[in-house]
DNA sequence: TCAAAAGTGTTAGATTTACACCCATGA
DNA sequence: TCATGGGTGTAAATCTAACACTTTTGA
């Protein structure tokens, strides 16, 4: 048996992690410099190396972890990227991950600790080895999901104002929407709650707060922007 | 630098095809009874190891060969399959792919020496390790594809009849569609082009014969079915 | 008092859906 | 001559997109 598997070569599998945040009306995503050979100096997303007692998932979710300190976000698997020559130094292949964040739940130090920068999603510069691919695919995977299910929330507050939500939507697809065919559509959809909260940071007037409510949603599961 | 990567562990890493044809009105998959340990005797997805001079789309594009005799196959990765256990044997992560044949383009002497058969898509029975999982996903991703770009022709002959391409919808959505509003969007999309070639096989009258024109396309990529 | 963001409805146009009959042919 | 699959158009309903003004409040 281990014959029929030793005919073979292995690699080693490495993740690497597209973190998308929202801020300053503008969507980012975290790279920094890597601090190792080979590429060392380059930007980079930042990865790290599937164990051998764990899933590829679960080493994204690790090294997602070590990276946030956060714990079940929201992370969908890009692919696999496996050119041969993709790492410079040996055979690597490496599995691709996205994740949503919150900005605000994200504690700053542990981004400054890793060396990391919020990079607007329209600025990425040449990044390592065919990391841009994998933003690029991430990218696209993440804007689809987004049109199709209600997971645009992970990249808010708990609590939003619809202004927020729409301008999440209009960075993450690059267009503007209209006011209130957006609101209109909001309006329709009963798992966007409106509280009686009000959010005066970015109007004299304040903003009614809405939250997402995952039991409306799993109930009546209608979801289209 | 070896031992920067050293501190990990290496893994085999395999691809495994879920190869879709369209015949008898019906959308199927290749599968067939694993002729090695383990899992000797189990219904099975095709599959082969990535060798370490290639990539793992040739890996891929190389076992369809194997597999087919075809090159230039419609082929899409469905994405890494890292669970521990997933194989019984040893840590062997699989990449799976999709492809699209055209049944009519495959020599059935191979399928018969790779012991594999045509199954109807659902009735799929249980498969070793994970590979329900990878059909599902791959079934999925496929009907998407097929939903947003031009490509079941790839599953039909280079001619074919409108009826044909409808039912080839039908089968990957699972429900029927109105035969009027079928061919009036049909007649919209210009690289559609009908020929003056009639198929008598499946009715007395004949029906035209059309074939999908990728250079007009590529000229006006509007399609949406 | 005014600047800045919040909030609110209507209408025309476009798209989608439902639906039924005649045609051509070979057996 | 009849059974079988091929081929065609219209109208109602729904959905989408465009559009402008009033409100509230802190500076």
């Amino acid at each position: 048996m281990t014959n029929f598997y030793g005919e073979h070569s292995k690699v080693w599998l490495s993740v690497d992690c597209i973190i998308f945040g929202f801020d300053e009306g503008k969507l980012k995503i975290l790279i920094g410099r890597r601090k190792m050979d080979p590429g060392r100096g380059e930007w980079s997303l930042y990865g790290g190396f599937v164990a051998s007692d764990e899933s590829v998932d679960d080493a994204a979710a690790r090294t997602l972890f070590e990276l946030t300190g956060l714990r079940n976000l929201f992370m969908r698997q890009v692919g696999a990227f496996g050119k041969v020559d993709r790492d410079p130094g040996e055979r690597v292949v490496s599995i691709a991950y996205y994740a949503l964040i919150n900005v605000k739940d994200y504690d700053d130090a542990l981004r400054v600790q890793h060396g990391l920068e919020w990079m607007d999603i329209n600025a990425v510069p040449q990044l390592y080895s065919d990391h841009n691919e994998m933003v690029e695919k991430a990218r696209k995977m993440m804007s689809q999901k987004l049109a199709t299910e209600p997971v645009g929330f992970r990249l808010l507050p708990s609590l939003f104002t619809l202004t927020q939500l729409q301008k999440l939507y209009e960075a993450v697809n690059g267009e503007e929407l209209d006011k209130r065919n957006f609101r209109k559509r909001i309006k329709e959809m009963d798992f966007i709650e409106k509280t009686e909260l009000i959010d005066k940071t970015s109007s004299k007037r304040g903003a009614f707060l809405y939250r997402f409510n995952n039991r409306v949603y799993a109930h009546d599961p209608n979801f289209k922007l």
